[in-house]
RNA sequence: GGCGGCAUAGCCAAGUGGUAAGGCAGCGGUCUGCAAAACCGUUAUACAUCGGUUCGAAUCCGAUUGCCGCCUCCA
């Protein structure tokens, strides 16, 4: 017998194939349908996610980071939890912007764009962001681009004026859930000068643009049946992550302000063209602010590089876009990033002595001890990714585990443990340091100098011993002089 | 005007009905030659405002205020 399931097959989901994965309380919460919900991937134990990826005219600043930041600990996360993941990030290098920069850079496009993404991928490294499964390029994917404005076209869900390709709107009767948005009452040409277009109604949207002159002379361009043209982001975006994950995948990552119209767009392509959701779960990023405003290109917010240069490392910049929900607005500001290296450092006191850990006795509740942690962190994460909360268990851990330091209460045993759960979490946050720098001979020359210099209660050159391995940024634990 | 979001200590921040986690900074102490680090103690009787529901509200409901974002060819 065969049983046609009303909703799409889903209650297969409580089939004991999938017992494993459903016994975990993953809760994301999903802008599409405005609430925390029990996360439940496609396939049992796979999960897809599609990020929007940068665009790459720029060094991006580090507000922009947020969403990628937060893609990796999605990812991140779901690969703790044991799922396969398959991350794919676009590459926007076909644009106005990009094509304007190149021209102001006076370089071709290609070698422009490859520039600038190789800035963006040692940022990447430099946050301790694990690397994409793949990372496509718009400009390599124009020939899907056409074909899926072809469909749409067939479908009458867009049509052709003056030798563009637009989306017609009034065609597609869910558009607007994601953002709640209501066509009707949106005020037109709010940020856009409507005049310079002549689409049948002005809430449509590109999908295929005629290309300028400066385009055609740079050859940035495609030859379609409708003209010589150049994709839209909307439709760039979309055909991609189809391309790459299928008419529908697990999740999509970005960021609150790309809602409305892109994602709304990208969300109308692909339903038009499925009749399915392009993603089940949207979880977006909240902004990064800057004396209280939107941090954008144009303001003088920091990039990665700024902030490397201003003494920060890439860890506490990632710590510091971590520790704040990522639902909620966060301020940039040094004082924060100050904040964030001090509670970092915290963490890495007690991981450097647990490892340098010599004798004592060892720590019977040491398995309860771990068991906090673990849960703690798991539940905390488990719930929208609630990293304060998460990160206020492992403080919490570090407190307990330095008292029982001092107190002799732990043995070289026990420390290997605790370090191994340290560094199980951190595959997650990815902020803590386990291998500390050897120290270079100079300062280890210095120290043992100054080692002497207090045997022989020599406290003025102990003293400016001190002085100077602090400017060298070396840390000094002393102990009791025998 | 429409839609969406945010408001908790000096600073950052968790907490959706049971009496305010955690971090930074500060203060007192232990340790130290003195410091640093670490440890112990301490730091919100107004959780933006007003009203309501409840035995009980930061949490639920209504209204208000302030701030932020988006509004279709910038991505």
């Amino acid at each position: 017998m065969v049983v046609i399931l009303p909703d799409g097959g889903e209650r297969y989901l409580s089939t004991p194939l999938f017992a494993i994965q459903e016994e975990t309380n993953l809760r994301f919460y999903n802008t599409l349908t405005h609430a925390k919900e029990p996360f439940v991937p496609l396939q049992p134990g796979k999960i897809s996610i599609y990020s929007s990826g940068p665009t790459v005219h720029d060094r991006m600043h580090v507000g922009e980071w947020r969403r990628f930041v937060l893609a990796d600990l999605v990812r991140r996360y779901l690969e703790f939890k044991t799922y396969a993941v398959t991350h794919i990030v676009n590459i926007s290098d076909l644009n106005d912007k990009t094509i304007v920069g190149a021209e102001e850079a006076g370089m071709p496009l290609k070698p422009f764009t490859d520039k600038h993404l190789q800035a963006f991928m040692e940022d990447v490294e430099t946050l301790g962001i694990k690397p994409a499964t793949q990372y496509p390029r718009a400009s390599d994917h124009v020939e899907d681009m056409v074909a899926l404005t072809g469909r749409l076209v067939e479908k009458g869900f867009a049509y052709e004026k003056l030798r563009s390709v637009y989306f017609d709107i009034s065609r597609y009767a869910d558009y607007g859930k994601l953002s709640g948005i209501d066509l009707d009452k949106i005020r037109l040409g709010a940020t856009v000068d409507l005049d310079e277009y002549v689409k049948e109604n002005p809430r449509d949207f590109a999908l295929l643009k005629r290309a300028k002159l400066s385009e055609l002379k740079q050859g940035i361009y495609a030859k379609t049946e409708w003209g010589q043209i150049r994709p839209s982001w909307h439709i760039e975006s979309a055909a991609m992550a189809m391309k790459y994950l299928g008419e529908t995948f697990d999740i999509y990552t970005s960021s609150r302000d790309l809602i409305f119209p892109h994602h709304e767009n990208e969300i109308a392509v692909s339903g038009a063209l499925t009749g399915k959701p392009l993603a089940r779960n949207w979880i977006l990023s909240e902004q990064v602010l800057s004396g209280g405003k939107k941090a954008d290109r144009d303001a003088a917010i920091p990039n990665i590089r700024d902030l490397l240069e201003r003494g920060y490392s890439g860890r506490v910049i990632r710590y510091w876009l971590l520790s704040n929900h990522y639902r909620k607005p966060l301020n940039l500001s040094y004082e924060a990033l100050d904040q964030a290296s001090q509670a970092i450092r915290r963490i890495d006191e007690c991981i450097s002595g647990l490892a340098s850990l010599e004798g004592g006795r060892s720590y019977p509740d040491l398995d309860q001890l771990l068991y906090d942690m673990k849960t703690g962190f798991s539940d905390a994460m488990d719930d929208d990714l609630n990293v304060s909360s998460a990160t206020a268990t492992i403080f919490r851990m570090a407190r307990r585990v330095n008292g029982l330091i001092v107190n002799n209460e732990m043995d070289q045993t026990g420390a290997r443990r605790i370090i191994d759960a340290f560094k199980k979490v951190d595959t997650v946050l990815n902020v803590f340091d386990f291998a500390k720098a050897p120290e270079d001979p100079e300062v280890q020359k210095l120290k043992r100098e100054r080692e002497e210099a207090r045997r022989r209660k020599d406290w003025k050159l102990a003293d400016q011993l001190r002085e100077r391995l602090v400017a060298m940024g070396a840390e000094i634990r002393d102990k009791k002089i025998m």
